[in-house]
DNA sequence: ATAAATATTGTTCACGTGTGCATACCTTGT
DNA sequence: ACAAGGTATGCACACGTGAACAATATTTAT
């Protein structure tokens, strides 16, 4: 039924490992034989047999794409953004294995290394540590987005959110604005502590103090900025400013602005942070931070195939060999949604 | 250094055989050495090697999930509901490997039934008919979402879209417009040509004569729906209602009439289609028809579920299995972009 | 021309698992 | 006590591939 290289080697008159070999391009067969045979298995329409392969070179061509969790938290343009820029890289050398981190349930046994050669963690809590730790027990090479690595040896890629969101604050800031609310993320993800610090900080360096009234919890959902923002507008004393903790919530702070018959910038500026594909066209276009997720994504899956590589390659020597971490900056997005004011 | 079931046998002074009857719950093995023998295989943290266990059972426990394309065209909100459910599915029993079509240019030779257990073609255009028929000649079980299946031998799932186009755009004219005009999606793509259809025949049973000026050619994304809005505007007799084939270019067209210093819906009345979680947070509320996408991709992987569990069954009497074809209805949703006018 | 070196191909085994068949043990009925 | 039947376990092989080593063919150097 299916054909082998056994059956190509009965064909060609040749041993099976001569087949193996010409079809893995070993130098050590002739040019001639080995065009016959690579003719031969096309016209065949070879494919080999990723399990027996598998089996003895210790591979399994799959890479793991973890999110923290692919419920309420993640993004829908967050998520496709980072499995198209991690595809568009691994392209067919691999495939992309998509999983969901909640659904292990504490329980990482069925990861092995023979189930994945590498792991591309897009973090989005510290939660995912033993998951991290057991992936690197069993000897998988790890690349971490999106948070720290801290003292994991791990590939760690990241973007500076505390600096992304400190600058976005420090500009509304500038514009006049004193009384500045934060939407923030959902609670414990990584990204949600790094944006709040950094407004903390703006704030702290224009010498204002902040206000836990000010300070709303959100999920990153868009239902949740509607919701913060009803809450912001109860107050007795409303902010001039909200900075949602990313643009999903935007789009819902503005709703929840808009039904109460106020204006977006005129009456409350509002600021974002991620830049998705429908910041530019809201109204007003939505003033907000870029974060590269394309990019790091393509950093992500082409920093953990070197690290495969690599693992390949390793010796003894080479055996506790070192591991890259880069920052990608994310870069403010000046649009329409913060008007400047002068201070009562 | 890793365990395998050979490890076990030695420690428990049994054959490897009654390991591995054990851990896959055989009857014939004694229950008191079965429960023996998977404690121990549980504090050794033993973990099946799925090459070896797919080499024998012919089996590599992946589902691949196949979009036409990653690129334009496939909206971010569409992509995401569509990995969540089928992965909220298949959970730990599969891996859920994501390709897009277009990568493989044409050469579809790598994809084989060791490859991939089973196949849910998430299907944008007819183009995805050879990959089909590749995956078919090789065994693989499909299912085929989001478009008819046609002479196909796969299984079905799909919204009527047509259906809901009609309803919506029903709708639009029932609310007194006559000059109603469609930004349509991606060339080619089935939804495409479905949701146009609908449109057309909503127009025909209102006696109104299409307009060809009326009828934009879109992209599926938010840039191309305010570019094609701009178009529009630039009819001397502009249209008093625009149906979009999907919300995200809606969000486009809004942008563009209110650039214009128009108003939605006063001005100018905009309907969507999908209605993705902005819909109902946009201002004014989006009218849109609701698709079914988290279920048609539950339904598209409990499917491809039961297609492998049948093919393992399979006897030769069973050889030519049915496949079932379902259809989810698209609800039309209601809001406030569409307004109601009296005709001049 | 012949030994040495090199290029090319083949033999055999291993990877870890599951299964058909053989075997040993245990129960039951007579 | 012994055959018959069931229950529980082991043996040997297969899956398809790659690699170490052995073997053969070809070229080069003298």
């Amino acid at each position: 039924m299916t054909v082998t290289i056994k059956d190509i080697a009965r064909l060609a008159n040749v041993s099976h490992t001569t087949v193996s070999r010409a079809l893995n391009n070993s130098p050590l067969i002739n040019d001639k034989t080995k065009n016959r045979i690579k003719q031969m298995a096309d016209k065949l329409n070879y494919t080999p047999n990723v399990n027996a392969k598998g089996l003895v070179t210790l591979r399994s061509y799959n890479i793991g794409l973890f999110f923290s969790t692919l419920n309420t938290g993640t993004s829908a343009n967050f998520f496709y953004d980072v499995v198209r820029g991690v595809n568009m890289v691994i392209k067919d050398q691999y495939n992309l294995v998509v999983k969901s981190i909640d659904e292990f349930e504490s329980n990482y046994n069925r990861i092995s290394s023979r189930q994945y050669d590498g792991i591309i963690v897009m973090s989005q809590t510290r939660s995912d540590r033993a998951l991290i730790e057991h992936a690197i027990s069993v000897g998988i090479p790890v690349v971490l987005l999106n948070r720290a690595a801290g003292d994991l040896h791990v590939g760690n890629i990241l973007s500076d959110d505390l600096k992304g969101a400190y600058q976005l604050v420090d500009y509304i800031i500038r514009n006049g604005h004193r009384r500045v609310a934060i939407v923030e993320g959902r609670e414990g993800f990584q990204s949600t502590i790094q944006r709040k610090n950094g407004y903390l900080e703006a704030l702290k360096d224009h010498g204002i103090e902040p206000n836990p009234k000010l300070c709303i919890q959100g999920k990153y959902d868009v239902g949740s900025g509607y919701e913060a923002m009803r809450q912001l507008l109860k107050e007795e004393l409303r902010p001039t400013a909200v900075f949602c903790s990313n643009d999903d919530m935007a789009v819902g702070a503005i709703k929840a602005i808009i039904e109460a018959d106020l204006q977006v910038p005129e009456d409350i500026s509002i600021a974002g942070f991620d830049d998705n594909v429908f910041a530019a066209y809201l109204s007003p276009e939505l003033t907000t931070v870029k974060r590269p997720i394309d990019q790091i994504s393509r950093e992500g899956a082409a920093m953990i195939m070197r690290m495969i590589d690599l693992k390949l390659k390793a010796t003894q020597e080479h055996a506790m060999s070192s591991v890259e971490h880069i920052t990608i900056e994310s870069v403010l997005v000046i649009r329409k949604s913060v008007s400047t004011i002068t201070p009562a």
